[in-house]
DNA sequence: TTGTATACGTACCGATCGGTAACACTGTCA
DNA sequence: TGACAGTGTTACCGATCGGTACGTATACAA
């Protein structure tokens, strides 16, 4: 759940590759995980800092605002979901089913440990519905990446309606984030996986 | 998607029957609007009261606190998703595939309109994450609800695994709700019905 | 007319919000 | 040695947060 060395100077910059100050590493991590756990709104700066260690000019010499350490954590998670998607992917090369059945029954184990919090993603999404939020421009090109997978993947799949199949599924995979969150141990999220094969099944070619 | 007038009283104080203040009515509505359009904590008492044409001494005779104001807010958003729902249950008496086919239809379109912010006990769960917390408590009911509905809805189906079914549809619904407001018009919400048709169709005994 | 109760408004509270100005200290590298 | 980047310190800003003490207006009953 927590960044990574190697990704911060890409997360904390947007792209440009100087060293990335000591302090910032601090601050993102510690952002990371509480804006995940208990909200972006719900969190302060103040209490960012305090619990890194640092002070509140630390942070913003690294970040120009709140919002844009929002739209950093976020850009962090976006790595972290992609390496968690494309481990089911590699896990079985070839064999798009398979590699959904894969993820999905990763996160529906995810979604029943005690604290799970559903997709930093969405969550910041539901936060922010103002258009043009930086914290919400990065949730929607990850959701949009996603689809656009899916999609491919249902048609690699030869689904009688590719579209339809990507858009099921994706569906069931935000439906999962949110129940999971929602309903904790025993909810509706232990058996995304499930009902994603039965959809998958119902919608081969014949 | 406003508050009834009848309902205010139940709303208001969670079941004592006396006559509401006039200014109750008022903020309850606007906080209703806002709450709903704009998300819990991003709108403060001030801009409550402001809009209602009334002061915050109004505001807190009427309310205990902020947070109740909320719950009150999802009080009133419980009976107007359940007078929709049973609109879709009545509208074919004895045939929950085409009840759920009816109300997932409409829930498909209404995630197509302009400024669709998905659906208030989500939203208010995904704010609130802390449990006990009086806003999430009347989510995390109406949420119950709906599982035990939809699943009591897929026994009646006649489906292999009830239960899996049910969990299903609500996935599917949640997932819905969450991308209707992430993708806008286009997005994968509205195929929601026919997604759904096609797992229940594949979840019946053979 | 007066008493009483209820609803409403003015003005204010301390705390916290996101964000900044100014300056001292430290380590690195030329 | 000197320059410089990064961090720390302290103190502060105006705005807004949720919430309240207290006086006033209005209605109805006696």
């Amino acid at each position: 759940m927590m960044p990574t060395d190697r990704n911060i100077e890409l997360t904390i910059s947007d792209g440009h590759a100087s060293a990335a100050p000591r302090a910032a590493k601090k601050i993102l991590d510690v952002a990371y995980d509480l804006f995940y756990r208990r909200g972006i709104r719900a969190i302060g700066v103040d209490e960012i800092v305090r619990r890194a260690g640092v002070t509140k000019p630390s942070l913003y010499r690294s970040f120009p605002s709140k919002d844009e350490l929002a739209a950093s954590y976020l850009r962090q998670y976006d790595l972290d979901f992609w390496k968690r998607f494309d481990e089911a992917v590699d896990a079985h090369p070839g064999d798009p089913r398979a590699q959904i059945k894969a993820f999905l029954t990763r996160v529906g184990k995810r979604t029943q440990l005690p604290d799970y919090r559903g997709c930093g993603m969405t969550n910041a999404a539901v936060e922010y519905p103002e258009r043009g939020h930086p914290a919400r421009v990065v949730s929607e090109a990850n959701k949009h990446e996603l689809r656009r997978r899916l999609r491919a993947m249902a048609l690699a799949m030869g689904a009688t309606d590719a579209d339809m199949l990507g858009d099921g599924l994706l569906l069931l995979i935000e439906g999962a984030y949110i129940s999971g969150q929602l309903f904790g141990l025993g909810g509706p999220a232990q058996s995304v996986a499930t009902n994603a094969d039965l959809l998958i099944e119902a919608s081969l070619k014949k």
